[in-house]
DNA sequence: GCTTTTTTGTCACCTGGGTGACACATAGAG
DNA sequence: CTCTATGTGTCACCCAGGTGACAAAAAAGC
């Protein structure tokens, strides 16, 4: 037998993700949460799904996992009672990044991220969003690429780097993605955590397998066989 | 000779961080923007400074990196034109996370965050801050941990790993620190990225040199002992 | 308590990627 | 157009950490 527990402004105040908020605004908050028990092992959300929601772990312990190019799992994070998580939702359109499933027995609450934002900032949910894109958006790009670092090869590691490259400095051109920058295999290096010689092997063999090729010292890649050689769902998102 | 760009309304308006602003939100960020010139190599700022200001990279190419444990230089992101960085200032009292510097020629924007945010948003930039914190630190925390996962051994990558946990499900005891968590060494591995036994083998290790001990399955750690294996500043922040 | 399952500890062996060393190619600088 | 510096390609060799296998120890059921 499990006892629901109690969530009022006292014990909110507490956690440190609302220490600033006022009364009213933790009332307003606790009354349009919905708040669920969740047993070990359960999965919240998965990687994948749109992200609509905005969670916060009132007891127990949740996990953020990954499934890498091997079909391992990447355990990302272990999230603490009285963390928020979930937090795609407050992006724009966003997916969630990651599996969330219950560590240990929990209790959950769960926002509309909007009635989160709104009530607390007051200020138009649209507008938060697209600012949060504006400035994390980027961070969370990385996230992403160096979870998916964790378990890869050094191959994988080099495809996942150049396709956020290619996204960032990326053009169209008639045989692919042209990067508009100069790049070492110095730098490729530095930016995976590889040496330059190994580096120097791998764009090699990457071009001979069409995965990319230079004009220069310009690259051109084929963003859908980096996908594929990353070892990444072909065409998520 | 290098020709000052012109930022007006327009140039911006098509950047996509700015994409939603109305044309006097744009006009009065402008106006409090300080342009300057940086040339290729030079630094922008370096890790472990006060983060005050926010950066809009308005032309060339700027570089994000880390020093390593073993003094290498880590390359976390090249950031592309339109982008904005020096995101920590977003955030309370937080210092830049990242070293950044030009990584060809750039022409590069400063902003007060206070501006940015209350220009954009009209709302307290104090409140705004404060929401980054409780939604988006937590991430923030993670990318830490990962870019220094980079070029790090199993053993400092478990150091790591530790003080995070450390961090979020700690408390004081008289033995040191006691993780309130029940982990299998292979939970651990799946958080660094190894194999279970190698974990076992380095955590026997660690509590051999008195890192960390055990009593029964919980875990007891010496967080100055751990940011030494770990290999990081000597009480950084 | 006793049994079953889950963790931990420790091997021996293999492999991806680091290291150093050099020759060759390319690109700026003058 | 030549010289010098910087980047690329390829070795041979070494080591941290992965893998599989199995015994000992703890926990969890019953």
């Amino acid at each position: 037998m499990v006892r629901t527990p109690t969530l009022n402004v006292a014990t909110v105040r507490r956690l440190k993700a609302f220490a600033w908020a006022t009364d009213r605004q933790i009332e307003r908050l606790l009354s349009h949460m919905r708040l669920q028990y969740v047993e070990k092992r359960t999965v919240l959300f998965n990687e994948g799904v749109p992200s609509d929601s905005l969670y916060l772990l009132v007891s127990g312990v949740a996990k953020l996992s990954l499934r890498s190019p091997d079909d391992e799992r990447v355990l990302v994070s272990l999230v603490a009672p009285g963390e928020l998580f979930g937090i795609t939702s407050l992006m724009p359109g966003m997916h969630r990044a990651f599996r969330s499933e219950a560590f240990s027995d929990c209790w959950v609450g769960a926002v509309r991220p909007e009635v989160f934002v709104t009530t607390l900032l007051d200020c138009p949910f649209a507008e938060f969003s697209a600012m949060m894109e504006g400035t994390v958006g980027r961070w969370f790009a990385l996230l992403y690429r160096y979870t998916h670092f964790q378990n890869s090869s050094l191959r994988q590691k080099l495809a996942l780097a150049l396709l956020e490259l290619a996204q960032k400095f990326g053009v169209r051109d008639a045989r692919g993605t042209l990067l508009i920058l100069k790049l070492t295999h110095e730098d490729l290096a530095d930016l995976v955590g590889a040496s330059r010689q190994k580096v120097t092997e791998h764009m090699k063999e990457l071009e001979r397998q069409q995965v990319l090729l230079r004009d220069r010292r310009r690259l051109i890649v084929h963003p859908d066989r980096l996908r594929e050689t990353a070892g990444l769902p072909v065409e998520e998102k």
